[in-house]
DNA sequence: GCTGGCACTCGCCGCGGGTGAGTGCCAGGG
DNA sequence: CCCTGGCACTCACCCGCGGCGAGTGCCAGC
């Protein structure tokens, strides 16, 4: 095990790490924190965590810096999530507070998250999974033409054409809205095909083909937009990436248009809490040089979506954590209110 | 007036530079293109050229590259479109035929012309301004509580909830539907604030106040919606830029986030026909060093939206002209169809 | 187990010469 | 009058070199 003393070096060298950007040596470490001991030791203490594979040097004779495995630890053991400032909490507050739709709130969360953290941002939209129905609408555009209108309590609103196998009357309209309602407002996505299994029988002959189109349409739609959407923000960000950056640029701007990669990316996180994924840790091969931190966010005690920031290994994960944090915390809050 | 050679010259030099992206010499030259003279001959005609300013070099004893103004020549008078051929226009068709919904189309449209140009894409959602209202829904979500939604002939949905200042009852709803229906469907949405003018009195005192909330909602969305919505992709083509590119992308990156710099840019776009901006053309200085291609698109024969490519001023206009063209006409296609 | 000392490594930086692509100019020829 | 070949000149780029200094590992001593 690692003693006390070390484990602090650890820490330093992370800390000026990614102050400076420039590997560390042993000298300027003992100048710039007080560690009580000289170089020499800090050598021997750096000879060590060398061997444990927390640190490396790029080439021989240079200082060193953290590797992945030495991120890991910190962020484990060393770092706390620093907590975000009265005044900060406040202007993020604000900043959320004037949102007038959903768009709107996920909009300002990216562009709020990007300018916090400087790094680029990413907020997935409120999940359909674990949302329920508020209400099914559906319109008549033409004899055989209905649209078919999903509205869910978290806001969101989703709509299909249905083109119908036979005319459908008004009232039977009427009708199927109704008793669809009574059936799912106020259930849960999953709960909804149960519910609505037997509805079609209890038509008319003349109308169970629409029926059954309808209701397929709707099971269709909650399916697919379970998968989710996603906004990211912030890619200006990246070109505070590092020297060597057109390598290491261009397969994160790839990942970061690759919806697909992105979910899966913030889906692996913990259901609660915050994750943090370092380097090679992220499963996508073009981010293995960065990490992401992502949390869940809800407008009740449960999850309903996550948020995340994508930057690289080396960056201020005490403060990019308690921003993160703290804006999952007032999005949430937000969207519980509306 | 140049001569019809030094046009010649000229196109040569923008055809090497874009292919090489190294400053092209006079020998060079006459060895890629036969021009038929020596490269004395064309020395004379460089040096005539880099007179009237459209070509420069980058320093002393290096070749030449064409400026802004020798790129707009370039574009103006030189290079025609370059027309797709006929694979790549069924490969569009195809990749844009699948398509589910509007965001589906859009988001289809984006991938492919970042594919196609190589470039940066960037799609504006089909606009409000031109189009006609299909159908207005109200739902009732709480005695005191609706929900607005708005349906436009682009296949676009807009919802806003609204509170009401006294409860509203099943048939005044059912009465307002049809009665806002029926004067507004099918209208353009700079006709709707006349149209439902006088609405208000026809109905109860009690319902008064609802239904003058609700029509302000109504005229509120139809404004708020004129500003558009538009995607981009395809950002990772901007490793490709140049050497330079830290400092080049930044800017670029920073101005792609701003969509007010974007829709402008886009909005800067004649009507009809394409439009080239080339260099400090551009408004935003961000981008004073890419060139934007734009073309309006529209499921008849009025454009309804735009869309183009950002890409570095040393660019392949003919290509990059031939492809935005042609997917703006099959994006046409498909929006006429659905 | 910490410390100071010491020899060593090696990336970075600035210097200097050689190379070659490209230029401008000029005198001569169709 | 315009094009051409020739010629001297410029200057960015490449490469090798040596000095510098931060940083290291090791070791003997307290």
């Amino acid at each position: 095990m690692l003693s006390e003393r070390r484990l602090e070096v650890l820490r330093a060298i992370v800390h000026d790490y990614v102050g400076t950007e420039e590997p560390v040596g042993s000298k300027a470490l003992t100048e710039r924190h007080h560690l009580g001991v000289s170089p020499a030791t800090v050598r021997n203490d750096m000879a060590a965590l060398e061997e444990e594979g927390f640190i490396a040097q790029p080439h021989t004779s240079a200082g060193r810096i953290p590797t992945d495995k030495g991120y890991r630890l910190f962020v484990d053991k060393l770092a706390g999530v620093k907590p975000m400032t009265a005044p900060e909490r406040r202007a993020i507050q604000n900043f959320l507070d004037g949102a007038v739709d959903l768009d709107d709130v996920v909009g300002r969360t990216v562009r709020l998250l990007a300018q916090l953290t400087r790094q680029v941002a990413v907020v997935q939209y409120p999940s359909l999974t674990r949302s329920t129905v508020r209400h099914v609408e559906l319109l008549s555009l033409a004899p055989a033409r209905l649209m078919l209108v999903l509205i869910t309590d978290t806001g969101r609103v989703e709509q299909r054409m249905i083109d119908c196998p036979a005319p459908f009357g008004e009232t039977s309209l009427a009708d199927l809205r109704a008793r669809l309602n009574s059936r799912v407002a106020g259930r849960r996505f999953t709960d909804v095909p149960q519910l609505v299994q037997d509805l079609t029988e209890s038509f008319d002959k003349d109308d169970q083909g629409t029926v059954a189109t309808v209701l397929s349409t709707l099971l269709e739609t909650l399916v697919e937009e379970t998968e989710e959407r996603l906004m990211i923000g912030g890619t200006a960000n990246l070109t505070r990436f590092g020297h060597d950056f057109p390598l290491t640029i261009r397969p994160v701007l790839e990942a970061l248009e690759e919806q697909v990669v992105l979910l899966k990316l913030l889906g692996e996180a913990t259901d609660s809490g915050m994750t943090v994924k370092i380097g090679h840790e992220n499963a996508h091969e073009g981010l293995s040089s960065t990490s992401v931190v992502s949390v869940g966010y809800g407008s009740g005690s449960e999850a309903v979506a996550k948020l995340g920031v994508v930057g690289p290994t080396r960056m201020d994960y005490p403060g990019t954590m308690g921003a993160v944090r703290a804006v999952a915390r007032y999005v949430g809050q937000i969207l519980a209110e509306s």
